[in-house]
DNA sequence: GAGATAGTTAGCAGTATGGCTAAGCATGAT
DNA sequence: ATCATGCTTAGCCATACTGCTAACTATCTC
């Protein structure tokens, strides 16, 4: 389990609750303080505070505060493990399909045609 | 919140947990019977059988039981939407850039030149 | 400086998660 | 019929997650 690991389960953890994913689409337009995030979602605020600190800990965004106010944007590239991944198991499987075809050429090969 | 949500919800968190990416990853290389997959993990039958669980109410994995052998496959497809989502952020983010470039154009329109 | 605004921290409550053991099926082999 | 195998269920424990309120800090704005 490579730290590599850890910020998968980061990530995959980060976005599997619906409130944080609607809170990076919104962030995706653009850029909002941590104030407009909580509108939308109806919560209060140390609870979007909570969910923000969960995605910045993921990568998903970053934040900075100016004065009094909080900005927070979407980090797109953050999300690249996660195809990453995905694209690593599909060539898992492919490479799978690919041994069965070399078995099946096999046992035909065997049969003599 | 649409059934749609639900479901990235239930991939998501599936994917979140390193033990069920290994599963996965396992199962990429080819159909595996629940001991098979217990083995690597060293984690006792039953938490391996939550774990399936979890991974098929997410749609990504398919089992049968064959006797008493119940034998597990990965379903490659159910990682679909999860890159559509990842691409649909991205594409919001594209349209963001856009709308600025707009922006711009305008504020130099109206500046004459 | 008084008061509004924006965020933060601390801590509580209910639920979910991830591990386990123990015990209970079926099914296959002898 | 008996025993081993493979899975399944029930239930316990510790921890983590998601929401909340209450109280606090820091920064504008008058």
């Amino acid at each position: 389990m490579a730290k590599h690991d850890t910020d998968l389960s980061l990530l995959f953890h980060a976005l599997a609750d619906p409130t944080r994913r609607s809170i990076l689409t919104q962030l995706a337009e653009q850029p909002a303080r941590v104030t407009d995030l909580a509108g939308p979602t109806g919560l209060r605020l140390p609870t979007v505070m909570r969910h923000l600190s969960v995605l910045e800990e993921a990568g998903l965004i970053a934040t900075a505060k100016d004065g009094r106010v909080r900005t927070c944007a979407i980090v797109l590239e953050a999300m690249e493990p996660v195809r990453t991944w995905i694209d690593e198991q599909r060539s898992i499987w492919e490479a799978r399909l690919d041994r069965l075809d070399a078995f099946v050429m096999d046992v035909m090969k065997e049969r003599g045609s």
